[in-house]
DNA sequence: GTCTATACCAGGATAGAC
DNA sequence: GTCTATCCTGGTATAGAC
């Protein structure tokens, strides 16, 4: 197979994916049809098929470039320095969330689906396990810094607290997502506070 | 209009409602189709269409019943004499919320819904925008008893931290939905030590 | 490799008999 | 009021020409 035809082949997909992200922004994640993503990629249906096996694995492929961008984010958490504080630390992830998602309707829409979905699901289920391993991560190397802790004890706290990280971060996620008056600062406000420290 | 039509109208319309939340729990929130809810209530096409005008107005019954056992409770819980602590709160709650849908998936297929779906959408609003209420009752009132604080002050720490509490609830039924090696007990155990008291 | 046209299917809704 | 049979739409996927 040469090289150039490989190549080309996949950017095509990516052109694919990236149109079918823009379609599903646009009308959801389930409502968005083969007929929109054809529309929107300006390509043909048997071209789409020529790259694609169906509506299924493009959809896959969509939420894998969704959570790509995440995992990034999170797993750079722990390196950034200066180290952001525990309160900030949901609030520049979400932030960054925002910045590349737009929305947050989208994510909620992939958790839906990931119930009845293997796929999305061992999707789903992968970056919530390295969200909370990247928070328990950072939240060590922050009790080791400013605490003083020993490696082992910051380890056990941060893995202890991890999982409210979690928790502010994904029901920032949900209520963005359906509240009307939701308020970001607000909200991040008020949780923060009450994190640990 | 005789007495005895309406009444038999809506008992025939509930009967319809459990039939589709019965389906709803074996084939997913939008995967059930309207030949389940027709198989699971043993009646026929014809006759349900004397009952709802189409499948979207039995979804929107059902999704409310489900989230009215859920006020219920909630509305229950700053009443509850002796007041479980703040530690128990989220606890008491889930494991009603557990006993009553059997798993959490059905509402995290809900609030994906809810994103495109307006009348999902308020149902969900109003929901969420009571449960923070009632956390934050809550939290009042154990704030007056246990620390001997003002009303107002103690309302105004309520709501401050009403929304780490709804958080830790939305979290729990992500995750319980999404992670298979989810368990209730650690998660609890976890997030519950690092709550405000 | 890509297009157009179309086959095919699932699912929601209705018509008309009883 | 209720049932059966059927219609119709919308949507995925494919066939065949270029």
């Amino acid at each position: 197979m040469p090289r150039v035809s490989e190549e080309y082949r996949a950017a095509r997909r990516r052109e694919i994916a990236d149109a079918a992200l823009r379609a599903v922004r646009r009308k959801g994640f389930q409502a968005a049809s083969m007929a929109d993503i054809i529309a929107e990629s300006g390509m043909s249906a048997g071209a789409i098929y020529g790259y694609f096996a169906g509506k299924s694995e493009i959809v896959h492929e969509v939420a894998g470039g969704i959570v790509g961008g995440r995992l990034d984010d999170v797993e750079r958490l722990a390196a950034t320095d200066p180290m952001p504080p525990p309160s900030e630390v949901v609030r520049v992830l979400m932030q960054g969330m925002l910045e590349d998602l737009g929305e947050t309707g989208i994510l909620v829409q992939m958790w839906g689906e990931a119930v009845t979905d293997p796929a999305l699901r061992a999707l789903a289920t992968d970056v919530l396990g390295r969200l909370r391993g990247a928070y328990a991560q950072y939240l060590s190397l922050w009790h080791q810094r400013e605490h003083g802790l020993a490696p082992d004890e910051a380890l056990a706290l941060g893995v202890d607290q991890a999982p409210l990280f979690l928790a502010a971060s994904q029901a920032f996620v949900v209520q963005s997502a359906l509240l009307d008056d939701f308020d970001a600062e607000v909200y991040l406000a008020r949780v923060t506070r009450h994190l640990p420290r």
